[in-house]
RNA sequence: GCGCUCGUAGCUCAAUGGAUAGAGCAUCUGACUACGGAUCAGAAGGUUAGGGGUUCGAGUCCCUUCGAGCGCGCCA
């Protein structure tokens, strides 16, 4: 009905008639007759009103469809999601957090629509701090990674860093370093595989604790895009494209300028020889196309970002190695902000560990359980509390429109009331529980058509069938936020469909059955939503 | 200086160019000794930062002013 009302509008435009009789005019020869009645409520605006029999057949479709009713349409592409990218010997700090989350959830969000996912994390392996890291692990020995994976990795960079700025033999020994590694001098790579090894024990314990789908599978370190390098530069100046200014090998894409209005040029490799990061991101492309055969390359990186990518992908574009059907989305998000609406920092101004967000949730999550629930056994109460504390936290995140600054506020986001994850939580587990008192096996409900005969199941039922829509507006723009407001307001609907008709105390057997069916829809619905973000939803809580 | 993003109710946030700009929190008023009150119903709260333009129609698009944040040659 939308695509048709629109459809009279442009219609209209073409015609120069007036889009209200297009409108009508559609709406007259729509095939929706029989089934929903149609009024013109005004230019490009139609009132569509649906049977009742109409609504509780596509209900029971939808609740018989193991993607609830969600369509998988168009054909299933390969879609890279670049996120996360921690750097190795370097500690996840709250920086880390937004692109974990947004990416994990959009990583799931493709997964779910049937296509081929290709996560990669793109994590901080290569490059010159290497050549101080190697020397400090030298001086120190080899147990000296354990810091990196049990306590705090930045005790070591900053300890390297330390020596690099005070004592010029160490600088030196360094910068030797940094060529035997680039030279893959195998004793030197032994060393590096060390920290990494160690980096990536430390991430894991992280993802393993915020339930992000980032496996050893998905790393696609720097380092992995050192062989493509020099054919990067091969290739631009075969193209034609490469100009030397002030010794560096760069390109010059069309429309950015420096603060002299002068072209900004792209440089890919450096005066003394080296690559950069605007390479490696070239290399990305190179290998996301040509071996993965990726025709969507999502990068879930900060927006302060936007030029340096926009570069990057006008420069892939422009050398060929990115055309359609491939093509380059930068999925970015804002800053995380502080009650003050400042940067989030620790009192001292230091960026806040992720690791030390992640305890403090899972403390609040466990302790709202404690306090709400206390007959939990102790070792449920640990494991519903860590799904609420960081359920809290990955939904406070993916909540808002991503492009925007958001305020991270530990009481807000724990809050049982308004959008927030423990309300979604709860109303899956207090539906989880209606089932539990009835000993009904919910399976058992899944057959019945409903009866939509109150106003609140009627809208309830209404919302359950627009999860469709939600989830590919979600999908089409990137906003994992859009799911979130869709789940709150099922959640909503659920709470005032609860409160005006009784479940189990149905006047009929006929009745109960179709609220119970109702509910578990609703369950399960919530229950899906909150996976596609990543979030757990506790049976009982 | 140039460029990008943002500015919506006291607060936190929604809103394909479409109806009277919607929620939640906080505030106020009510309901039911509760199928889990972690509830529901209602009230109040707005010149969508200001101004101009395009359009049948603008929070949304364009121009401009103001405010906040970020970026702008060899870090990533």
């Amino acid at each position: 009905a939308d695509a048709q009302a629109n459809g009279a509008l442009a219609l209209a435009k073409e015609l120069g008639r007036n889009p209200c009789d297009v409108a009508a005019d559609v709406v007259a020869a729509s095939d929706l007759a029989g089934v929903a009645t149609l009024d013109v409520a005004g230019p490009g605006f139609i009132n569509v009103t649906f049977a009742d029999g109409f609504v509780a057949d596509q209900l029971a479709e939808v609740a018989a469809d193991p993607m609830l009713g969600v369509r998988r349409t168009g054909q299933p592409e390969t879609v890279v999601v670049d996120y996360s990218h921690p750097n190795v010997a370097k500690e996840m700090h709250v920086g880390h957090l937004r692109t974990t989350v947004i990416g994990d959830s959009i990583a799931r969000l493709f997964d779910f629509l049937g296509h081929r996912v290709v996560r990669e994390n793109h994590i901080g392996d290569w490059g010159t701090p290497f050549g101080m890291l190697i020397e400090h692990l030298v001086d120190e020995g080899a147990g000296a990674t354990s810091v990196i994976v049990n306590d705090d990795p930045n005790v070591f960079y900053q300890a390297a860093r330390a020596k690099f700025d005070a004592d010029d033999d160490f600088k030196e020994r360094a910068r030797h370093r940094v060529v035997k590694l680039q030279s893959y001098d195998p004793e030197t790579i032994a060393l590096w595989q060390q920290l990494v090894d160690a980096s990536i024990e430390y991430f894991n314990t992280v993802y393993r604790q915020l339930g992000v789908l980032l496996t050893d599978d998905d790393l696609m370190g720097e380092s992995a895009y050192q062989p493509l390098m020099p054919q990067v530069i091969e290739r631009l100046d075969a193209a034609g494209m490469l100009q030397q200014s002030d010794g560096a090998d760069v390109v010059f894409p069309p429309g950015y300028t420096n603060r002299d209005g002068d072209p900004l040029p792209l440089i890919v490799q450096k005066g003394h020889g080296g690559f950069n990061y605007a390479t490696s991101d070239l290399a990305c492309i190179i290998d996301r196309v040509e071996r993965v055969h990726a025709t969507l390359l999502l990068y879930v990186v900060g927006a302060p970002q936007a030029q340096h990518l926009a570069m990057v992908f006008d420069v892939a574009t422009a050398a060929g190695w990115l055309q359609p059907p491939a093509r380059a989305v930068h999925v970015a998000f804002g800053n995380m902000l502080g009650a003050d609406r400042k940067m989030f920092k620790t009192r001292s101004g230091e960026s806040v560990k992720l690791q030390a967000l992640i305890n403090e949730a899972i403390e609040r999550g466990t302790a709202s359980v404690a306090a709400k629930n206390p007959d939990l056994p102790l070792d449920e109460r640990a494991r519903v509390g860590h799904m609420i504390g960081i359920g809290a936290m990955k939904y406070a995140d993916l909540s808002t429109d991503r492009i925007r600054d958001y305020v991270f506020d530990w009481d807000r986001m724990l809050a049982f009331e308004g959008n927030t994850a423990p309300y979604l939580q709860y109303a899956h587990a207090r539906i989880r529980s209606i089932f539990r008192r009835a000993a009904v096996d919910p399976a058992s409900v899944r057959e019945v058509a409903p009866s939509l005969a109150s106003p609140e199941e009627r809208q309830l039922a209404l919302r359950l069938l627009s999860f469709d829509g939600a989830v590919q507006e979600t999908a089409e723009r990137f906003t994992p936020h859009r799911l979130c407001t869709y789940l709150f307001d099922l959640a909503q609907d659920f709470s005032g469909f609860y409160e005006a008709c009784p479940v189990l105390k149905a006047e009929t057997d006929d009745l109960k059955r179709s609220r119970l069916a109702l509910a578990d829809l609703t369950a399960r619905v919530l229950a899906q939503g909150l996976s596609l973000l990543g979030i757990d939803a506790p049976e009982q809580m």
